[in-house]
DNA sequence: CGAATACTTGCATGAATGTGCAAGCATGCA
DNA sequence: TGCATGCTTGCACATTCATGCAAGTATTCG
């Protein structure tokens, strides 16, 4: 391991990166449809709109924002009796980047030693 | 296999990006077990030198490699009577890169439309 | 040939999960 | 206060899925 770089974070261990919350929130087709929804929008949506995109009832919806809230890839703004839920991109952009970087010098790696 | 995506457009649209093959194979601690023990090994593995180091039976590894095969995330050498894996990091690591692209132009335009 | 090795696949089982319905909270409005 | 609205949660059900065992296939060796 030659992680001595220092960029997006200090020490991204490729080990520390593979944990499943992330992609298990990204691994059903509703949540990423959720997601694309959240992406298009300009201001932040109530659960009853996104419901409304995806042929999903209102409760399962809800249910699929509780898991990317978890995962950390919505956030919740509560405002009165709605709740608003909008994506953090940036912060969406930082896990895929460091990601890209790991493997990236994975590949690296790989490339300065090759199988004899 | 998942050749629908043609290559590494310049212009990535989220709606392609979001796909829930690549995240679910990489939704299973099991499977990410096996991703990086082929990312430390400076050689391809066979399927039992995989399953020596995941407490999984060796068939499930050998079901697991080939999910992760059908998400272009290893790619298989079969030799002889061994088949050994290898892990395609220059091909995730650019999945990665335009997923972080792809959400940092997000994070950037509703930087750009904030929400009245 | 037959036997051994390396892997894949069919089958059964238990666990996890996505879904809808209905009930339960919480908030706003008349 | 009563009622409507917006969302969450308990429950039941169906589907998916990870796993182990056993059988099957492919390849090498004697």
């Amino acid at each position: 391991m030659t992680a001595k770089r220092t960029r997006c974070t200090p020490e991204s261990a490729l080990l520390d990166l593979l944990e499943p919350t992330l992609f298990k929130s990204l691994a059903d087709p509703t949540r990423l449809q959720v997601l694309y929804r959240l992406s298009c929008a300009t201001k932040p949506q109530t659960v009853t709109e996104i419901a409304d995109c995806c042929g999903v009832h209102l409760s399962g919806v809800s249910r699929h924002l509780a898991a990317l809230r978890e995962a950390g890839v919505v956030q919740a703004q509560k405002q009165g009796r709605e709740v608003r839920y909008l994506l953090d991109c940036a912060r969406i952009a930082a896990a895929f980047e460091e990601l890209a970087e790991a493997f990236g010098r994975c590949a690296a790696a790989k490339a300065e030693h090759p199988p004899s």
